[in-house]
DNA sequence: GGATTTATGATGTAGCTCACCATTAAGATT
DNA sequence: AATCTTAATGGTGAGCTACATCATAAATCC
């Protein structure tokens, strides 16, 4: 029985009303005392002295008052939302992105740092500190205002915040990146397999924002996966839910093999560019092309099965480097899952683009901020570089 | 963001604090005010009066004093679970099992019903009814103090608790499963997924109490499987979680079959003995046998490896019908795992015998009336057959 | 300029939790 | 048997908290 409900004194009432009406604020944008008394559910009277706290804390600013109403002009209030930053990263194959968002998860700055497969590690890592540092002096953005930095690498990621393995990058096994992160911010640091960043950003802020329970898939030369449920990335107990590809009847490792030797395309396109025109043929109806694209299809879809039978999401969404050729991919895909699903999920393209990862993290970052710092069980920090726990 | 705090009043807090004191003398056992108030970090004061109200209201009462300690005696109390029952269901191909027990999940009565695949739907539900009939006279329960009916039934339940689909009995498809209960009960009635319920039961009672997350493999003639993640079965967006079984390429409801034609088993034996008859020999080191378990695991475990890679349990339950036969089972399995896994989960065997479902149903369904009756939100209702929302 | 509208600030009430104290009822000691 | 020790009990008052209510203030509308 997991009943761990925890009273307490009036103090905690007064914590827990304070927090209603901020997540009143941030859920509902910019508002009156009245207009939150309304949301939240409290006595203007109550909500008056809880926002007064709350802006003694920094976390509610007044804002201008903008008239245009008639009646006496109610003063407004919002979010302190520039009090703190979050960085988000994304480690990539072939790119390293930084971000900075404010706490509401706005980007205010991106950089990108090219990266290569091959390089060694200490590259890798050396690129991965010049996207920090050229997105905090971009931004305008010091370093102790960064409370907590999310990045999100290819491969498996353990609890630790150590990339055990990856497949994907050739040197980016057992590195501990939360380790040299951490060394490099002085602030906490959360990493994350990619794909998982990416399943949050479309339930956030992409295609998925009407679901709770979905599979993301991303396609690309080698296929990754994530599940979302009831909007919570899936970590499972040691970090590897959604490895799905590293089983040995859908080798998702390799899967963009099936894509090659296809007669319609030229002898000399470079490796990068073979699965493009592979689609491009199959969009103009070469038949080798189509065939080669539904063997590429058959593979996802038992896995995607698999997925899709063990959680029965509501939601499969497609995601990766291929999802631009989502036209040439969607339908084949869903008719395979039709055909063994036993409750067969919608099926969508991701919209958010390259930069899905890099959102993702920054979304992660905030809900972690959100859930530590404003938590019932402890006092309501003051909004200046709070302490951080991960 | 999904921050759904909801502050509120004084009376909210007294709300709050009596369901504190109920849930930690849940836990925790019976107590006095001092020991509770230790518990639930409340004042003595406080307790004492949330407890009087508790008493008023039928959850709680005074026990005997017992004495044999020095100071005056302190009064005892305890959660009245006495107050209500909840009736437990298995519905399987073989049996109609039946179970009543009381608010903290102790069994008072089981009865047995004898049922068989082939039976037409009217036969069955008549079983189940004469079951339910049966174990209420047995242990002496009116109809009208139980207060919440769960049954398990094999197949795919959908979330309106309608048996949509089973292939372990011939006519259970589409069958209104709660609907047939509740009219005949006259109380709130929850379908769910056999393998589900028993995976429950072995995180509460069975051999899964110290894991949170972990995969349940219900092994038979057909395998069946579920999912346990931070303590609650997983049911997915449709109810249709856990149904790896319908896979093409892990074929689990005919993987029995595998089991046969093994030279050492005598040809006159009855189908449902020859499996038994395999293992056995199996466990004699007969050779064929052995390749036979061995082809028989094989499936099991690329099925299992499909949803370990998926959701990363910390735990595979190996239950059902041959988990008698684990010892030969185990091994081979635990290899299988090993070499397909990433991070290869511990493997155990059931421990909760044949009532396992049951005891599941019983499980679900307390927690089910915990949540709804000690909801901070709504006020606590008097313990005399309240108005139960499913 | 007056009427209307809407937000503000202040006051009083009721309810809650808690710390503190004297009281009570048992076993332990002399 | 009388006294001491121990530990729970019951009651009181202090300090907060949330809420309803009301007079007041600052805009727009006619």
């Amino acid at each position: 029985m997991t009943l761990s409900v925890t009273g307490g004194d009036l103090q905690r009432l007064r914590r827990l009303n304070a927090i209603a009406a901020l997540s009143a604020l941030r859920a509902g944008g910019p508002a009156t005392l009245t207009q939150l008394a309304e949301r939240a559910d409290l006595a203007r009277a109550t909500i008056k002295v809880v926002v007064k706290d709350l802006m003694e804390l920094g976390w509610v600013i007044q804002m201008d008052p903008n008239g245009g109403e008639k009646g006496r002009p109610a003063r407004r209030y919002r979010f302190h939302a520039e009090a703190g930053r979050v960085l988000g990263l994304d480690i990539g194959a072939h790119k390293v992105l930084a971000v900075v968002a404010d706490l509401d998860g706005n980007v205010l700055h991106t950089t990108r740092e090219p990266a290569s497969p091959e390089q060694p590690r200490t590259e890798r890592l050396a690129a991965v500190d010049r996207a920090i540092e050229s997105c905090l002096t971009g931004s305008g953005t010091a370093a102790s205002d960064v409370w907590l930095a999310v990045a999100g690498s290819t491969g498996y990621v353990d609890l630790q915040g150590r990339v055990v393995l990856s497949r994907a990058i050739q040197d980016w096994s057992d590195v501990p990146l939360a380790d040299h992160l951490g060394a490099r911010l002085r602030c906490p640091v959360l990493v994350e397999n990619d794909s998982r960043l990416a399943a949050l950003a479309e339930c956030r802020r992409g295609i998925a924002r009407d679901a709770r329970n979905l599979v993301f898939l991303h396609v690309g030369r080698r296929a990754g996966a994530a599940v979302v449920l009831d909007g919570v990335p899936l970590r499972g107990g040691g970090g590897a839910a959604g490895e799905i590809g590293v089983h040995p009847l859908f080798n998702l490792g390799y899967v963009g093999e099936l894509l090659q030797a296809v007669p319609s395309v030229e002898p000399g396109t470079p490796p990068d560019a073979v699965a493009g025109a592979v689609f491009e043929a199959a969009r103009r109806g070469d038949v080798e092309a189509r065939r080669a694209v539904l063997r590429y299809v058959k593979v996802l879809a038992l896995a995607t099965t698999a997925m899709a039978l063990t959680v029965d999401p509501d939601l499969v969404v497609l995601g990766g480097g291929f999802s631009r050729s989502a036209d040439v991919l969607m339908e084949p895909l869903r008719v395979e899952l039709e055909t063994m699903c036993l409750r067969t999920p919608e099926l969508r393209a991701s919209v958010l683009g390259d930069e899905c990862v890099a959102i993702g993290a920054v979304c992660h970052g905030v809900d972690h901020l959100s859930k530590v710092l404003f938590d019932p069980e402890t006092d309501l920090p003051a909004a200046t570089s709070p302490l951080i726990t991960v």
